[in-house]
RNA sequence: GCGCCCAUGGCUCAGCUGGAUAGAGCGUCGGACUACGAAUCCGAAGGUCCUAGGUUCGAAUCCUAGUGGGCGUACCA
């Protein structure tokens, strides 16, 4: 319905162009908005306001220009207003909402779709945390939320690639291969102090364990010999515990991309020489730096160390250049928030790449606090005490995991109490949701033992949903593709559950004041389809977040 | 010190990229089940949108300076 309405603007203002009415040739781009106030009618635009400094005219005047070459011919419009400074008000004709019904028939599951993505390939990487230890309640926001990003813009027209990076090269490997060891010489009954900086959970021992079982005591006095195995055992036993977990979580990648591989086929070095060539890189005595300054970093950035070792941004960057070469037209990083300082050096790599800085994107996911009863749940990294994904998954279950990752915008903290995301009440607000849909399909089942079909739009007489309530429902059932689209744009998973929140909210309204299956067979059938439609939209949505809609709860 | 993020009813948060009288949920108070699921609905109370300036027809939203909190400022990842 909006984008009838600012269709019908630009002709109009097409039309006053020609005529004289308006001066200039531009027409500016047209927002139509939903009004607050009922009174202000079912839309709005401030055309004339925006046109006001240009044309050098009231707006209310360029307003009713506008609206004297209007011409309505779907006949959708009951009236047009000019209001306050110079909105301009649409007061939609009753029987043109429900015609808009017939798009949610003819899409179905796919209602909801655009394609505005227009076929770019865009990347997804997130989670992308270090195979050393079992991913955490922070990995978790961060997987979820990068998930149903990939979902929307898939939604959207992009073509999308879920990738993790595993930062598998570097010290903390050694680190980890390390605590391991250790913790093998403790179990050979060695009486060693285990080091402070290795790493401290449980998992570590259980590793060990594994080692001995195969490897006996072989390695008992072999370090050098014993480091690399171990390594690469803990290494690709985490990571598969990771992906498990992951599974859990709903979440799925299309790749997991190994750093170690970068170093591996030269990929590292290449680029260092190709950048160096190019004068972005320079040296001073062994260490080299990448001058990153030029592209608006407050300083510049060692690539290799003075020791030889090149650093982990050596190897993002190399790996950045990769995502471009396989073809991504746009790359999207979720990080979590303490990562923040790192954005202006992966744009200055990108921008020497000869990619525009548009090109990246990074989503900044901030911490979550974990809370059960609303008291803090103690967590320290450093004892190896933290509440895994595994754990959480399974005391609350994915529904409700996802959805409560999903609620709040990224880029703000989270609460997340345990205790009110397994709590099956009124202040869950993934069953209120899950509840409508439920609700829909009970009224369904209970019509069809009545003796009715479940009709098509075909079947209905949809003037008859003239009704407040079902004209609230069908005016938010239609704005739902708005919805996605906003979201993909704007890489705002959050904006999904409020609008299906409010769509449920609209739905419990109306069946508490309308009976769906009553005496009057022709308006049943029509409400049978209202609430069809709105059970597919919270279907379709839900599926964006990868939450469940059941039927019976 | 410098940089980034955040600040909106008692609590947790939205606010569609600058629009008209700032909205939800929880909590509080008061109502609605011998009609399709009460995990629901209806109503009420509750706000200097952190502060002070500025930009303009118009600011919770943009700019500047403060205040308070989080994070980052490594030849760690």
């Amino acid at each position: 319905m909006k984008n009838k309405l600012v269709e019908l603007l630009k002709q109009s203002i097409d039309n006053c162009l020609k005529n004289g009415d308006l001066k200039g040739t531009e027409i500016p781009l047209i927002e139509v908005e939903l009004p607050r106030e009922g009174a202000h009618g079912d839309y709005a635009s401030n055309i004339a306001m925006v046109l006001a400094s240009s044309q050098r005219n009231a707006p209310r005047k360029i307003a009713e220009r506008i609206v004297g070459n209007i011409s309505d011919n779907e006949k959708l419009l009951e009236k047009i207003e000019i209001a306050g400074p110079g909105f301009i008000n649409f007061f939609i004709k009753n029987n043109a909402w429900s015609t808009l019904l017939k798009e949610v028939d003819r899409l179905g599951d796919r209602y909801g779709e655009s394609k505005i993505g227009n076929g770019l390939k865009v990347q997804v990487e997130f989670v992308s945390a270090n195979p050393t230890g079992p991913l955490h309640i922070g990995h978790a926001r961060g997987a979820v939320i990068g998930d149903v990003i990939a979902n929307i813009l898939s939604a959207s027209g992009f073509l999308v690639s879920r990738e993790y990076y595993i930062n598998d090269a570097g010290n903390q490997m050694n680190m980890l291969g390390e605590s391991v060891y250790y913790r093998y010489l403790e179990l050979m009954g060695e009486n060693i102090s285990f080091p402070d900086n290795c790493y401290q959970g449980d998992y570590i021992k259980d590793l060990a364990f594994e080692v001995r079982e195969n490897h006996g005591d072989r390695f008992r006095s072999d370090k050098d010999g014993a480091i690399p195995v171990m390594t690469e055992y803990a290494a690709g036993s985490i990571l598969e515990g990771i992906k498990e977990d992951l599974e859990t979580l709903g979440v799925v990648f299309n790749r997991y991309f190994s750093e170690k591989e970068l170093y591996k086929n030269n990929s590292v070095e290449d680029i260092l020489n190709k950048l160096q060539e190019e004068g972005f890189i320079y040296k001073e005595g062994a260490t080299r730096w990448f001058k990153t300054t030029a592209f608006g970093d407050e300083k510049d950035r060692v690539v290799v160390r003075e020791n030889g070792a090149p650093t982990y941004f050596a190897a993002d960057i190399a790996y950045h250049l990769n995502k471009y070469e396989r073809g991504f037209d746009k790359v999207i990083n979720v990080w979590g928030a303490d990562h923040h300082g790192y954005i202006p050096r992966m744009q200055a790599c990108i921008q020497a790449m000869g990619r525009k800085k548009e090109d990246l994107a990074v989503v900044l996911v901030q911490l979550v606090n974990l809370l059960r009863g609303g008291l803090p749940v103690p967590m320290s990294t450093r004892a190896g005490e933290f509440v895994t994904i595994r754990e959480v998954t399974e005391e609350v279950g994915k529904d409700a995991a996802r959805y409560n990752f999903l609620m709040r915008r990224s880029n703000s903290h989270l609460d997340f109490d345990l205790e009110l995301a397994k709590a099956q009440s009124n202040e869950n607000p993934v069953y209120y949701v899950q509840y409508a849909h439920a609700r829909i399909c009970s009224i369904m089942r209970n019509a069809l033992e009545q003796g009715y079909q479940i009709p098509e739009y075909k079947d209905i007489s949809s003037e008859l949903l003239t009704a407040d309530e079902e004209r609230d429902l069908i005016k938010i059932i239609n704005s739902f593709p708005e919805i996605v689209e906003g979201s993909a744009h704007a890489l705002e998973p959050h904006r999904i559950p409020y609008y299906i929140n409010d769509l449920a909210s609209v739905f419990h309204g109306f069946y508490n004041k309308n009976k769906v299956v009553s005496d009057n067979a022709e308006l049943t059938k029509a409400r049978l389809f209202l609430i069809k439609s709105a059970a597919t939209v919270i279907r379709n949505a839900l599926k964006l977040l990868g939450v469940s809609a059941p039927e019976r709860m």
